[in-house]
DNA sequence: TTTAGTCTTTATGTAGTACATATCAAATGT
DNA sequence: ACATTTGATATGTACTACATAAAGACTAAA
């Protein structure tokens, strides 16, 4: 056994700060109280006092809290709970340089399962007006330089999402974009699948929800091929 | 034009406070200086009189980058840059309760494409002992009482993404139950789908990625449904 | 009575100091 | 050469002081 193995099996301890342990104490409070959004919390000196914490360290926890959105505080209001974004704190790690390999692959993966997962919502949500700006920005991507070229195809694959009527979905989409890109640059070759935009838009218009499928199975192929 | 329309137009002004504005800094001098994980940061000391603001300020922003797993530090070896846990972060914000009803919807959807979408990796990656633990799976669940039957139903579309072979997904849908449970249950009415799990199950076994998309879509059925 | 303006109070935001604690590194002793 | 001690140092925690903004009360003018 050697000493990957071991460091596998015997995680380093990390000595909890105090502003951790705040942290998830507060996180307990608010979900124990059902707090709901717009309730105001007690003072700082109050919770720091009955945490027995300095009002300092009580602050690195209440500002982990506010980055993530869980809680706003103005002067003299004091502190309510409100509404985090979701997606927010995801954004804020989401660097292709700092992400493993491991992971990087994983993620390109997730995209690859969205993009083919996506169907029924668009055939759901379709509208004729999407489907013609769908065509005109894949009429518009023929015969371009290569930088073009990807920023149509963001265009594109982005507008699919947009289509799909769900907002945290197309947001999640757009954050994906630069670890997809990365990957992507990374294998050097241009893939093309066997059925371009044009045709999945010829599809939208007069297909049904299986031939987009198979469609949109044939557009991502060369990406699946990778995997194997 | 009434009270409403005007706070649409005129978003209320949120006053940065120096601890946001130096979380954004610091992570753009991480990212300038291309900072690799294990690179030792400069002291706090250094870094408050650099950017102007004192330690206390500069700590609650490192707090926020320590909560994502970004920084790591010790007590005399100072901070270093560590690999960040994407998903950890996304976890903490992931309550059904403080989520607002149309993000719900859409976290619901979200886990509804990834479903379908996950056939390929399937394909790709089963084995016959993965089909095996999945059919004992689903063997399991016939005639029991509910709450067991609900677990099997995690259980077993759990066993589905474990079967991706990415782990990132099965990570990222066991955070997503809570939510899929919550709106689940909100519809009171047990939806049923033509095809269940054994059926997947066969599929799998004996079927091609096409049937197993469309017994998916089948099993799924009721949920689509709703949604129009 | 209503409106405008001022003052007080208060909770958060920021700064600074002091000390505790853990750990590295050098000095010391065996 | 090895074990032990000691000092230096960077982070962790506590406390104090003041700045700032905003709610609420109070006052004066229309």
């Amino acid at each position: 056994m050697d000493i990957n193995d071991l460091s596998k099996d015997l995680a380093p301890i990390i000595s909890n700060t105090m502003a951790d342990v705040v942290e998830v104490k507060l996180r307990e409070y608010l979900k124990k109280k059902s707090f709901k959004p717009g309730d105001a919390l007690p003072k700082e000196l109050e919770l720091a006092e009955a945490l027995g914490v300095s009002r300092n360290v009580l602050r690195e926890a209440l500002s982990r809290l506010r980055m993530l959105g869980m809680i706003e505080s103005k002067k003299k209001r004091g502190m309510v709970l409100a509404r985090p974004d979701i997606l927010g704190a995801f954004e804020r790690v989401l660097d292709p340089l700092i992400i493993d390999k491991n992971t990087l692959q994983d993620i390109f993966e997730l995209r690859l399962v969205l993009e083919m997962g996506l169907a029924e919502l668009l055939y759901i949500n379709k509208t004729n007006k999407d489907i013609a700006e769908l065509e005109s920005i894949a009429k518009k991507e023929v015969n371009n330089d290569n930088s073009f070229r990807i920023k149509n195809e963001i265009a594109f694959h982005g507008k699919l999402y947009e289509m799909s009527g769900n907002d945290t979905l197309k947001r999640f989409q757009i954050m994906l974009l630069p670890i997809f890109d990365y990957v992507v640059t990374l294998e050097k070759k241009p893939t093309r699948g066997l059925v371009d935009h044009l045709g999945l838009v010829e599809i939208l218009k007069n297909g049904t929800v299986e031939d987009f499928k198979k469609g949109m199975q044939a557009h991502l192929q060369p990406h699946f091929d990778r995997l194997k």
